[in-house]
DNA sequence: ATGGCTGCAAACAGTTTGCATGCCC
DNA sequence: GGGCATGCAAACTGTTTGCAGCCAT
């Protein structure tokens, strides 16, 4: 969440990180990265990839998918409903929607997957969070 | 994501959890609940926590949000696209949607929240898995 | 030459688990 | 009384970080 202002240099680590990321067409961990990497650059270690996928997904050259998911949480409610997470403090709220039926949504190509279902999930900054 | 088939007791500490979680409107985390559940029974342990609403939320008395999201995972696609994780194994593949317009979804209530986005993402049962 | 970046390893945070004991059925 | 559940602590997993040296600018 912090935001780096020192200038960026472009170190082989970093590029082929991306580059490789770029290449994959499915969505892999810091460690699946860092074994593919590896064969390119022996030495690197899993700290630079971290440290580089954060980097890289802070400037918006790439996405993390989960975003701000450190912890589990709970959910006592069973009754559908939609949640806001916040990106500063990953709190946790309920959100009031108007009626929305995604039924007709149901992914036409699921690459061989039996869908169980979906969750539709919002993000921003809570009112706390807002006030600094 | 094991099933356990042994026969369930209705322990002290299950029902204390159980109640302090469907009390409370929030979303907490397993530690948060700790917390709470503790002034009512100060010996209970976090193991004891963690373990109760892994059952919980597998019988489905619960629910956890985030689920299977135990590592970060990154995208090097920024063009909007959706995912479909597989509850089992916790791999992530794009999936293709009918183009979908959530615009008109903005939430009507964002209870004080600056909403940034949303993410809408489903979740199912990989082929690999599927075949055992 | 400067200071951002790296490799390494230790530290951290969240979660899980082995074990002896406790307590619900 | 039997065996699931607990408390405790150690172990594990994923991620972050401090530091001395390296290398892109």
């Amino acid at each position: 969440m912090s935001t780096n202002r020192s200038i960026r240099r472009n170190s082989q680590q970093r590029q082929v990180i991306l580059e490789e990321l770029q290449r994959l067409k499915s969505h892999p961990t810091a460690a699946d990265l860092y074994e593919i990497v590896r064969r390119r650059l022996p030495r690197i270690s899993l700290g630079t990839v971290y440290r580089n996928l954060e980097l890289l997904a802070e400037q918006g050259t790439i996405r993390r998918l989960d975003a701000g998911a450190v912890q589990a949480r709970f959910d006592g409610k069973l009754a559908l409903h939609h949640h806001i997470r916040c990106q500063s403090c990953g709190s946790v709220d309920d959100i009031e929607l108007p009626p929305l039926d995604l039924s007709g949504f149901i992914p036409q190509n699921t690459g061989g997957y039996e869908v169980y279902g979906h969750r539709l999930e919002f993000f921003g900054i809570c009112p706390q969070c807002r006030k600094s």
